[in-house]
RNA sequence: GCCGGCGUGGUGGAAUUGGUAGACACGCAGGACUUAAAAUCCUGUGGCCGUAAGGUCGUAUCGGUUCAAGUCCGAUCGCCGGUACCA
């Protein structure tokens, strides 16, 4: 009968667990709808691929810590969506439909329903009410909807190219899906073929895409790797007439300013004035041979074999420099390639590095155009930065030259650091006027406000530099705060200060980066390529300019003479968006012999996928729907005569770009969404997920926003404009234990259903969030799982001490400490020192005798996020009716939260001897030195050596400074 | 190669952003309970010297700034991630 009731009294986690999720879903706790009375809170999360495996600890790491902002979102009053779904497309389950013959619309059911099941164990506070899937066709409608928009407007178009082939999935890849040469998806080697495929114009979209990232909170990684990607570089074209020839060589370059010192010009293998002029071409045969040798080479092999350059020179072909007016040789060569800018360029080998290697190798004249500005004589000391303006929102540093009247101006707030504008001061012009005025040009800050001007130093470190002043100069500075217009939310100012501070601490180690490598030029001079700024020399009118005019004047120069152009190259390359697959959304267009491509009449969607049997991918790169002719067959949208239907379906991220948009409103089959329902839900406040995405699903999902915002259907909104995702962050890999990655072929993989059965949820929740910083990758540890059971058996075991108690200063204290703690922990993703703060106070807890039912009650509050099952029962046990999911998140009293005594330590000559307990934010008299002075430690310490500073840093330390 | 990030006990990791390094947890050692084991509880736990009080070294390495450095600066080494002839 004893043995029994212990029993009962004990922690069993698969009872309660049971029972609040059965209690969540009967009474539709996490269900909700727009109210106008109240802000929202869109947590999102990456819903998953179903795949057989099933959820994996990944997943749940992710979803755990959205559902625990989401948790206290709603207890803090927040009308809280967190939805979640399947993106069931995709080439596992077609693959494996090969494999077994099963179709994958089965395998895909079944999968889901195990992912259901296994997310509703965990028990996260979705509302499943809202659940979609990409694969329905209902879903599916919308997503055919949208390419026809995009057909509509322009950005869908067909065309043959030259695309990345997967000879394993037997498939065309995005070049997102490829990586370092292998598919993403199966590592199977990617050849180059030439195909007709479909392209979503994602390069129109390239600035937006670029801009947009200012104004959101994404982790400063995704948006560089994001910029990256779209990689866009500002210059200008030129044109390169052929020697006695009507042909001409476009080629695009970064660096007009460079053009006087352009030798020689490179093609790519594949450039068609190879072909234009074959019969010019005097040793056409071998180069023949260099280009059929050249695409012979896969992208694994160009970037396995040896870096050094090879190429031919075109026998019998000049080209003429537009400015010196010179005959220089023409060369093909594989470093340089079609896919980027326009397959040619001019070779300038004194201040491009690859140009200088093959000017080495082909013993080509070199010649610099471009002298370093800093020499080592007046290297990083020349300059004073002051911590202060340093600190300050964004600076830009006005520098006279030394000797010359020539002005250098870096601009610290740009990554890439150094802009070199002025030059020619009108006569009389105040100095700091004219800078204001080319910074104006030169950034477009029109307001910049002059805060002081500064002296360089000649010897000395960098710090003291900071430190002191009264220096010989041997530069002058002039410094400038560019005032921002843009107003920042309160919200995210805290945010955003961090954030300048960081910039500008990296600008500066840039800024003596830029110094340091022109002293290695000094020091190698003629031995290795200058790609840097200076001021021009060799450059006929151009001479003694600063290559950052010299660009600018040079460009003017060509435009006149319609010799070139300002131009602008992006490194992203549309989207290919067709996949000759099967499982997947089919594309709604028809092509009709007279009317050509047509999309499907809207009233017609969805085009429904066609069960097959026959999965296999043709060999001749053809869709398995181009055998299934009876649903080819057609009528055109247009004339209404014969015509077909388009075979391939969408790549697998067609689904999940908008996904997002679908949980606002997921039944209605008039429209994609609500236009209301949209404008009260947009944007996600808070999106997690993995890093891998980031130029794949993350860059797509944005273009589509921005599409969809285009055509009205989402709003653009005032503060993040027409982005859909406000603040987006990501977790760390989990690990197979001893660090290495989880892979079924090393048979490491956790699979969490163990866990969930011997633990529950709550343990394998907190576990998760308490292994190790968020955004860290890390190992899993079946050990770490216990310690974490222990806490909430502990915890559990509480609740025997409970009484109506009234609760002790020192633990209440504890209490107000760990509910500041834990909340701003949670907002701060900082969820492993969230937990050990309720561990401590749980072990002091421990301690007592009795436990003060208030207190007890906010504990479980704010356990709730985390340990959900455990919360709700404890609460239930204290009396409570109802669901604690929007009970009140408890406030803490600050003067609690604070220690009244606070210990800090005696430092003496900066080792610590002693500790003194002080007040909190006590004061020392005169008297209190005194006694510290004479306490026996410090006296040991301190003997009867002469006092030169005492040093007391309110709350944090004394410190004692003696004569030796 | 270039661009990011990181380096703290036997282990995962804390450290209010310059103020008592090692919180919390794991592991380990000793003890209690038990016929025994598991579970649970208590104590200890960075190295070295010391019975102790205490001393001394210590945050990858070397150097610097500071009353004070894991934190800031410079150099070096190592690991991880991204990217790759991008003109």
């Amino acid at each position: 009968m004893i043995e029994f009731y212990y029993d009962f009294m004990k922690y069993q986690p698969s009872k309660i667990e049971k029972k609040w999720q059965k209690y969540w879903a009967d009474n539709n706790i996490f269900k909700v709808e727009e109210k106008s009375d109240q802000d929202k809170f869109y947590g999102l999360v990456e819903f998953p691929y179903p795949s057989g495996d099933g959820l994996h600890t990944g997943h749940l790491r992710s979803y755990t810590a959205i559902d625990i902002i989401c948790r206290k979102k709603r207890m803090q009053g927040f009308n809280t969506l967190f939805p979640m779904g399947m993106d069931a497309f995709g080439l596992p389950a077609e693959n494996y439909a090969i494999k077994t013959n099963t179709h994958p619309q089965i395998t895909t059911r079944k999968n889901i329903d195990n992912f259901i099941r296994q997310l509703k164990n965990t028990g996260f506070s979705f509302d499943w009410s809202r659940f979609v899937e990409t694969t329905d066709p209902k879903y599916y409608k919308w997503t055919q909807w949208i390419f026809i928009q995009m057909f509509k407007k322009g950005l869908a178009y067909k065309a043959s190219e030259n695309i990345n082939w997967c000879t394993d999935c037997k498939i065309g890849l995005a070049n997102e899906e490829v990586i370092g040469g292998v598919c993403e998806r199966c590592g199977g080697p990617v050849v180059k073929k030439q195909k007709e495929q479909w392209l979503l114009k994602i390069t129109d979209y390239a600035d937006r895409l670029i801009e947009g990232l200012d104004k959101i909170n994404f982790l400063a990684t995704i948006k560089k790797q994001q910029s990256d990607w779209i990689g866009k570089s500002q210059g200008a074209e030129v044109d390169f007439t052929i020697k006695d020839s009507q042909e001409k060589i476009k080629v695009f370059t970064t660096r007009p300013d460079t053009l006087f010192g352009a030798t020689f010009m490179v093609t790519a293998p594949e450039h068609t004035i190879i072909y234009s002029l074959e019969k010019t071409i005097k040793n056409i045969s071998d180069v023949r041979e260099y280009i059929k040798a050249a695409s012979l080479k896969s992208d694994i092999e160009r970037a396995s074999e040896s870096k050094e350059k090879t190429g031919l020179v075109l026998e019998g072909i000049k080209a003429i420099n537009p400015v010196t007016g010179e005959v220089i040789p023409v060369f093909v060569a594989d470093y340089v390639m079609m896919s980027y800018g326009t397959g040619a360029i001019m070779a300038v080998p004194a201040h491009d590095e690859r140009d200088f290697e093959f000017a080495k190798k082909y013993n080509i004249a070199i010649r610099e155009v471009i002298e370093p500005l800093v020499t080592k004589e007046y290297g990083p000391d020349a300059f004073r930065l002051d911590e202060e303006i340093v600190e300050r929102n964004a600076v830009v540093c006005i520098i006279k030259h030394h000797q010359e009247d020539k002005y250098l101006c870096l601009d610290w707030k740009q990554i890439p650091v150094s802009t070199f504008v002025t030059g020619g001061i009108e006569d009389g012009e105040d100095l700091i006027e004219a800078a204001k005025r080319e910074i104006a040009e030169e950034t477009g800050y029109t307001n910049a406000r002059f805060i002081k001007k500064l002296g360089g130093l000649v010897h000395g470190q960098f710090y003291q530099a900071i430190k002191h002043e009264n220096r010989q100069a041997h530069f002058q500075g002039l410094y400038f705060e560019l005032i921002d217009d843009k107003n920042i939310g309160i919200a995210e100012k805290e945010q955003a200060i961090h954030e300048i501070k960081w910039i500008n601490k990296k600008a500066v180690r840039q800024f003596l980066n830029i110094l340091e490598m022109q002293i290695i030029w000094d020091r190698l001079n003629g031995e290795q390529a200058y790609s840097g700024e200076g001021f021009m020399i060799n450059s006929g009118e151009y001479n003694g300019l600063l290559s950052s005019e010299c660009k600018k004047k040079i460009t003017r120069w060509l435009e006149k003479n319609k010799l070139g152009q300002n131009q602008v190259h992006y490194k992203l390359h549309d989207w290919i968006f067709s996949r000759q697959r099967y499982w997947g959304e089919p594309i709604p267009m028809i092509h009709c012999k007279k009317c050509g491509w047509q999309p499907v009449n809207e009233k017609d969607l969805p085009v429904q996928l066609p069960p097959i049997d026959d999965f296999k991918p043709g060999d001749d790169g053809e869709s398995p729907l181009a055998r299934v002719k009876d649903w080819i067959n057609t009528t055109c949208p247009k004339c209404g005569q014969a015509a077909e239907r388009e075979t391939d379906v969408m790549p697998n991220w067609a689904g999940s770009n908008w996904y997002f948009i679908r949980y606002l409103d997921p039944k209605n089959d008039q429209q994609l969404v609500d236009r209301q329902k949209a404008d009260y839900w947009l944007p996600v406040d808070w999106y997690n997920g993995g890093m891998e995405h980031t130029t794949l699903h993350l860059l797509y999902s944005r273009f589509v926003y921005k599409f969809l915002a285009d055509i009205g259907v989402v709003p653009s909104h005032s503060s993040i404009g027409d982005e859909p995702y406000a603040k987006r962050t990501a977790q760390g890999m989990i690990l197979g234990e001893g660090g290495i990655k989880m892979s079924k072929s090393k048979g490491n993989v956790i699979n969490p259903d163990n866990y969930l059965e011997k633990y529950g949820a709550d343990t394998v929740r907190v576990y998760e969030m308490f292994m190790g910083p968020f955004d860290q990758a890390i190992s899993w540890d079946d050990k770490g799982v216990t310690g974490v059971y222990r806490f909430l058996n502990k915890v559990w075991d509480l609740q025997d001490k409970v009484t109506d108690t009234r609760p002790d200063q020192e633990t209440n204290s504890l209490l107000h400490k760990s509910i500041k703690k834990v909340g701003e922990d949670i907002d701060n993703m900082r969820f492993n020192t969230a937990i050990s703060q309720m561990m401590i106070l749980t072990n002091a807890l421990d301690k007592k005798e009795e436990i003060a039912k208030s207190l007890f009650r906010d504990f479980v509050l704010i356990l709730a996020p985390f340990a959900p099952h455990l919360a709700e029962e404890m609460w239930q046990n204290l009396g409570h009716q109802a669901s604690l999911a929007t009970h009140q998140w408890p406030q803490y009293d600050q003067t609690l939260a604070q220690d009244d005594k606070i210990t800090i330590g005696i430092q003496i000559n900066g080792k610590i001897r002693d500790e003194i307990e002080l007040d909190f934010n006590a004061e020392v008299s005169e008297s209190l030195k005194k006694e510290i002075l004479s306490r026996d430690k410090v006296l040991r310490s301190v003997g009867d050596k002469e006092l030169i500073k005492f040093i007391y840093v309110k709350n944090k330390i004394i410190s004692i400074v003696t004569k030796n």
